[in-house]
DNA sequence: TCCGTATGTGGAACCCGTCCCACATGGAGT
DNA sequence: ACTCCATGTGGGACGGGTTCCACATACGGA
């Protein structure tokens, strides 16, 4: 309750001086000094921090948008997000955005209204068009919203790679491929792109199955993986995302099939839930702390006004060998 | 960039008009509205919330305080509450508490330093003491923090009785016990007291394994699961929370172990995870989205300077039957 | 002695919406 | 004719830090 300038009174000082105590700036004697402290402690003082915001036009805050926080790939990734925001001295504002309304549209205005600093975006459903319009700080996690807005993505043509040499490695002929919907233009699409071509070179059969359009939530994959096998396609082979790639294996080892004997699998992100299955499942893992490190210390420049000239910063990914698939052949 | 007041030059009226207009209140003439709109419109107008927070002294901001929101209850749980805030209109913070340094106690301060106007904390490390002196709208989720601030809860007590019966009526004769250290004070804790009663009574054997205090990542529940098995308990029933009942079930799988021929396993909690291994899990569920709902509906009335009777919002769980118990013997 | 500079302090404007209060005007009711 | 009230509008204080600028003192060096 008690203002800067109660302070000031109590002490017997100007409204300046106490400033100058609070942030440890500027001129002030020791004995001043000690006389605002113990004012500041009578009136158990607590500094305001909107009147400071308003001040300096900033709030401390940055938004990370996801479809859903609670899917295992963006919680790790908010998880990382807020650890390194919170070392940088941000705070961090969440948004699930696949819910009724336009909640993705409603967070970037936040920006104008000066809610927040700044944005980390790992949503992929607003039309490019709108983000051009916006000229405050903006990060996207693996999409392309045009030519200013910088882009922290894996590099998903060799994850593609990975994925397709180890299926071929294994001994596959005929695999099972889920894929993201083209609806969105996005670098991860590289990866089944990559996928196909090597799998094609190989001489390897590949059925295509798409992926609804912003589902995460984990029945979805539980339909999906059903869905798969009401359709009787022939198999020795899957790839897909995560919680896919699990859904499918409980659906093979329900039918009695032998992993990796009958069917091999590679799961693509590694997140934890691909090792607490068994068997763990060999995954294309993406870095998560690293593109969390990278999209903060990207947001953390722009929020501070500087510009950023590399619009794309792409990490590696690597192949974690599980119990689906066969190594060293 | 442009003020209220610029809006109000261009528009040739006085702020208050301008003002008026924002936010649709008082008396303006349809022809002083729209001259108005248009000025707002020229000259790209948005209001600063900074300043609007200053003057109401609130942000519009709750935070959630959590251990880590990888963890899939947590997860969840911050998934429907920010479901739940937003409809409330207010905006969601995150923070991991499960960090070096004191997280927990900063984000408590930020009640006093304005930036939010409640905390719902899913946290088990403070002192109650330290929740004692704060007395701004806080919420917490299945824990006692003093006589004033409400907590939102499951019925511990059924859900222990629930998983003890799945067990006993199983045929277990031994049972692993996976239960949370007792440092901390706290409502779930009832579970076990109820779980142990009912196996005494039943003559099962059962053998405790406390879990490490305030770690909540997947890697410690692989090692536990393992450390375990490194100890020689031999058992035919476990119960746990979810990451350890199912890294348990993955080590009896890799022994050969049938599920639920040779050892039965009800996981407590219920989250996604269960739904997405390979037998499904037995579980004792926890409501996530009431939980959510009510832990929401508590905070925005105390943050809207409304008091609280009932402290205690107990909620039911249920146990949903999967397939590493037998039903219906 | 005089100037330059380091040290110390306070008044007041400013950030930008909000809202109290004062002041119009015009028509209805008595 | 006069009060009352609905309608319409603007000035200016306010919320609570921050900082520019003005001013004062003290001390070292020339």
């Amino acid at each position: 309750m008690a203002s800067i300038r109660d302070v000031a009174k109590r002490a017997n000082v100007g409204s300046t001086t106490v400033s100058r105590v609070l942030n440890n700036n500027g001129y002030v004697s020791a004995e001043t000094r000690e006389k605002v402290e113990e004012a500041m402690k009578e009136l158990n003082y607590v500094p305001n921090e909107l009147a400071r915001n308003l001040f300096h036009k900033k709030s401390g805050i940055i938004a990370v948008l996801v479809p859903s926080v609670a899917n295992p790939f963006f919680a790790e990734f908010v998880e990382h997000v807020e650890i390194e925001l919170y070392k940088y001295g941000y705070k961090t504002m969440i948004c699930n955005t696949a819910k009724e309304g336009n909640a993705e549209m409603e967070y970037l205005d936040m920006l104008n209204r000066h809610i927040v600093d700044g944005v980390i975006t790992g949503v992929h459903t607003l039309d490019v068009e709108e983000y051009r319009k916006i000229h405050k700080p903006i990060v996207a996690l693996d999409r392309y919203l045009g030519e200013d807005i910088p882009i922290v993505a894996v590099n998903h043509k060799r994850g593609g790679r990975l994925a397709a040499e180890a299926l071929v490695a294994s001994g596959c002929k005929n695999v099972l491929h889920f894929r993201g919907t083209l609806a969105v233009e996005s670098p991860y699409h590289e990866r089944h792109y990559e996928f196909e071509r090597i799998m094609k070179k190989n001489h390897v059969q590949t059925y295509a199955y798409e992926s609804e359009w912003n589902r995460f939530d984990s029945n979805y994959f539980i339909q999906a993986a059903k869905d798969v096998f009401s359709k009787g396609i022939e198999f020795d082979g899957v790839f897909g995302v995560d919680q896919f790639a699990i859904c499918c294996m409980n659906e093979l080892i329900r039918r009695n099939k032998k992993i990796p004997q009958d069917v091999k699998i590679v799961a693509y992100d590694g997140t934890y839930v691909t090792k607490i299955v068994e068997p763990q499942i060999t995954s294309v893992v993406q870095p998560m702390e690293e593109l969390a490190k990278e999209s903060v210390r990207l947001i953390a420049k722009l929020a501070n006004g500087k510009t950023y000239q590399n619009k794309k910063v792409l990490l590696d990914v690597k192949l974690r060998q599980g119990r689906t698939t066969i190594a060293d052949l």
